[in-house]
DNA sequence: CTTATTCCCTGATTGC
DNA sequence: TGCAATCAGGGAATAA
């Protein structure tokens, strides 16, 4: 599941494969036919072709290829989709469903099992970003402001989290373990996080994020990089998908609970309601 | 405005 | 062993 981490190290990866190259050449798998939104796999492709890459941002976990003209090619990975770089073509893998021919002769391929990936072509990419809350690991992120939409919410923190309006690119995996850093248990009512609460989650978000980054990003099942390469952060997690083996704080079994449709773990030793 | 639920999709897992 | 039901999950859409 590619979150903020994950998307940002596709990023990193991307940019000096991708800045100053023209897309010779785009195609859309007929059984992808809701991966380009606002238009047909036609137009989309025709919109794309001869477009000059000038740069590869992002934003929460959406990846944003800025091109000439003022048009964004955004990406968004959803669950399984992963785009990789190839030299020589793309794989002949059986869930590709969309390739990109560079100028260079490299290619860009998007594999996606589950078909929950969507791309844009837009001039204006608020039309698809704009409802997003701040970055995380930007000054935007405010502690005051954070509380402050805290309060205003009565579900469950890990909910609260979990909504990219609040905070942009977290996922059920950040969720869990900055929870656990910041010892609040994931149930919890968000209006009921104390203001120094407040301020330890926020520092467990950036913290989290920060080594997730560094590690680039934790490869649970399908996520790989752009040039096929998993990453580590998911050998150092506390808590995600560590139903039943010890805490490594204070040795307690780790707890798995639905918390607002989702999967959640914690340590009910040390994540106090 | 908020909150809870459904849907999209397919491979893995569980149940009988 | 075999097949059906259930689960996983980001986020949009829908309902309340």
């Amino acid at each position: 599941m590619p979150e903020l981490p994950e998307v940002e190290t596709i990023r990193r990866d991307l940019v000096p494969l991708l800045r100053g190259r023209t897309v010779r050449d785009a195609w859309i798998s007929p059984n992808a036919p809701r991966l380009a939104q606002l238009m047909t796999p036609e137009a989309f492709c025709r919109g794309l072709r001869g477009r000059r890459i000038e740069d590869v941002g992002r934003r929460g976990k959406y990846l944003l290829i800025h091109l000439d003209g003022g048009l964004t090619w955004i990406v968004h990975l959803r669950m399984t989709g992963r785009l990789q770089h190839a030299r020589e073509g793309c794989p002949d893998d059986r869930h590709l469903r969309a390739k990109f021919k560079l100028d260079d002769g490299g290619w860009l391929c998007f594999i996606d099992m589950r078909k929950f990936g969507t791309m844009w072509l837009v001039d204006d990419v608020d039309l698809v970003t704009g409802k997003l809350g701040p970055e995380p690991l930007d000054e935007t992120f405010d502690v005051a402001a954070f509380h402050g939409s805290l309060k205003r919410r009565s579900t469950a923190i890990k909910a609260v989290l979990l909504d990219q309006t609040v905070l942009a690119g977290v996922g059920n995996i950040y969720a869990d373990e900055s929870l656990f850093r910041a010892g609040i248990d994931p149930r919890r009512a968000a209006n009921r996080i104390s203001r120094p609460a407040a301020g330890r989650l926020h520092e467990a978000i950036v913290e989290v994020l920060l080594e997730a980054v560094g590690d680039r990003g934790s490869s649970f099942q399908d996520y790989v990089d752009a040039r096929g390469e998993a990453g580590y952060y998911h050998l150092k997690v506390r808590v995600f998908r560590r139903t039943d083996e010890p805490c490594l704080v204070c040795g307690t079994a780790i707890r798995r609970v639905k918390v607002g449709g989702r999967s959640t773990h914690f340590c009910p030793g040390c994540q106090k309601r």
